[in-house]
DNA sequence: ACAGCCATGTAACTTGTTACATGATTTT
DNA sequence: AAAATCATGTAACAAGTTACATGGCTGT
């Protein structure tokens, strides 16, 4: 529900239209977020049918149609920025269903693939590092911010990732006693 | 592609039937993660259709039709273990969105929603220790394990919102000058 | 006139997800 | 025989996502 409500709070500071939605977007999320323009359309036909926004007015300048929120729409809005973010999916990440299962299967190496994973993290590391720094440089707080929060996020799977390969693995650990 | 893959992991381990899977999966990931077992028949019939798995032998007990995996199911299985995890998804969280799109629009009070994300926050924190200890107690140490990662992540979030709480915001924030 | 951008739109597909239906076997 | 449990299956939808089609305007 990412998208819908990204529109949503776009939309909230007035009227835009498909084209400009997606140029803000991608203003502030850049690389990081890329956002195909058809998912704003299709997207905003979604927002239309559910009726959270319409269209204003008639088509403008070069055949421009701009949409605004409807009271449905900013309520909607309102209540989301209200309540606290929706809790579990912060499970149902790859990278801990590839962990904990492969704990299980250790196909081979588990080591090997412990090491893999965690050198491709510290180079994402380095990459966001590299981003935020260029990104703050051109003046691109919302990006910079965007990616301070991936670069948090990387590091504690780091964290993860070294708590679980101090830990015992295989056949004799996993068990109860 | 989560659950798809957690199916094939499961599968690796030897022929399992489509309830067994759920079972197992449940087992491991149980409160945090609820995987309904009509999820795991589409997802199976899908991973037939691309032809990962098949099922093997006829229905036997109680009709119960296991399922194997193909040799290519092996191999897309290896390959997901074997590359890093897929890197830039790690953005696309919804409180991300959430806390940059709302610091722009800062309907009424910014620090309120803030203050009160944060409080539920500390309150998953909190929750997720509480299971974590439990899952230890009873030996469910995957579940433990996964707790752990969300737990870290939780963490990683409250650090950047106090980092975002203590910048500046508002109309005179989120300049280049 | 032609290239190229602006702008909208759509058909198609993927995964996730749920509610519900169905039948077979146990248990009481 | 009724109730519970095991087990499979399906119809339906949401949201994300992309590749492609279309038309209008602008500059050369």
């Amino acid at each position: 529900m990412s998208v819908r409500h990204a529109l949503l709070a776009l939309l909230s500071e007035g009227p835009k239209y498909g084209l400009r939605l997606q140029q803000e977007f991608e203003e502030r999320t850049g690389e990081v977020w890329p956002l195909n323009v058809g998912q704003v359309y299709t997207t905003l036909q979604r927002l239309e049918r559910d009726g959270l926004v319409r269209p204003v007015g008639a088509r403008g300048d070069r055949g421009k149609q701009s949409y605004e929120l409807s009271p449905a729409g900013q309520k909607a809005l309102d209540q989301w920025l209200a309540e606290p973010d929706s809790g579990p999916q912060q499970l149902h990440e790859e990278i801990y269903v590839k962990l904990l299962l492969a704990t299980r299967i250790a196909n081979g190496d588990l080591k090997g693939m412990l090491a893999r994973q965690k050198r491709a993290y510290l180079q994402r590391l380095r990459d966001l590092n590299r981003l935020e720094e260029g990104a703050r440089r051109d003046g691109r707080i919302d990006l910079a911010r965007l990616v301070r929060g991936a670069l948090l996020h990387t590091e504690a799977d780091i964290k993860w990732m070294d708590e679980l390969s101090s830990e015992r693995f295989g056949t004799e650990g996993a068990r109860t006693e």
